[in-house]
DNA sequence: AAAATCCTCAACCGCAATGTT
DNA sequence: AAACATTGCGGTTGAGGATTT
């Protein structure tokens, strides 16, 4: 027999949250807790999909969400821990409070990359690419950042750097680089990101993840030991005003284990 | 100013892993 | 142990905004 799809699919909602039913998921899931997925968009009154309103929640809603661009140690962690993990976004995000393996995966994928090409590695394993095939990769736009980041420098830097910084590393007659250990290897882009400016890089690059993080840190904490407290700092945490405000008003907010158990509710639910 | 193209990221999909009966 | 339900993960898509032509 194959598997039931994971919810009936006929008249549920698609596609991108109204501000309404953010509204009913945060206020279902802050004032009962999460006991299953599948019934919440019934209990809260979504036209969803259990599946959408995880995501919903896990990628967006969340009270400890960390917003606002990667910093550039963020990335440093993110490329070395993706070195050693591979696309195991879910690890690397445990290694990030705050930051969920979409928002990681989606960074890697559209900045990070560009980024390590521009410096002429290769991406998955941060191993020097030749300097023809880098060159005839870039498309006009790589072009014109390369020149604005005036990082021809850097690129130069990166083919002289040995482990202790001073002595050129062995290059074959094709003219590659090649790296055995991959701790050695990992050891190398530390120095490398020490080496090249990338805060300076970011700033001419982007100046959304500048501008954003100046405002992002730690916007709400939330204390779930005890009573629950939570703060939230005025600047960052929701974009929509009425849900901010919404939260802001909150007088109290319960720690999860006080949450009502919906257990009786669910079952009745189910029936 | 308009059209074309590029880029970002929220959301979806399918599958695997895990839990429950 | 088997069947089924639920959750979690990673790959992919596509809408919409930004940029270029």
């Amino acid at each position: 027999m194959g598997r039931q799809p994971c919810c009936d699919k006929v008249g549920l909602k698609r596609g991108p949250w109204t501000i309404e039913e953010d509204h009913k998921l945060v206020s279902f899931i802050l004032n009962n807790g999460i006991h299953c997925w599948r019934v919440v968009p019934k209990l809260a009154g979504l036209l969803r999909c259990g599946k959408s309103c995880r995501l919903r929640w896990i990628n967006y809603l969340r009270p400890d969400l960390k917003r606002g661009g990667f910093t550039e140690m963020e990335e440093d962690q993110i490329i070395q821990l993706h070195a050693r993990l591979g696309n195991r976004w879910s690890k690397i995000a445990s290694h990030f409070p705050g930051r969920t393996d979409n928002e990681i995966k989606n960074h890697w994928n559209t900045r990070i990359k560009k980024k390590l090409k521009f410096l002429g590695l290769d991406s998955m394993n941060l191993k020097p690419i030749e300097q023809k095939q880098q060159t005839d990769n870039y498309d006009d736009k790589d072009k014109t950042n390369h020149q604005q980041l005036n990082d021809s420098e850097n690129v130069e830097n990166i083919k002289s750097l040995d482990s202790d910084g001073t002595k050129e590393m062995t290059k074959t007659e094709e003219n590659k680089v090649f790296w055995d250990d991959s701790d050695e290897l990992l050891n190398k882009f530390e120095m490398l990101c020490s080496t090249l400016d990338w805060g300076t890089w970011i700033s001419q690059d982007t100046n959304i993840s500048t501008t954003t993080n100046s405002v992002s840190s730690s916007s709400v904490s939330l204390d779930d030991t005890t009573t629950s407290h939570i703060s939230i700092d005025e600047s960052s945490y929701f974009q929509h005003d009425s849900l901010h405000q919404w939260v802001d008003n909150m007088d109290s907010i319960l720690s999860w284990d006080a949450f009502n158990p919906l257990d009786q509710d669910i079952s009745f639910f189910e029936k």
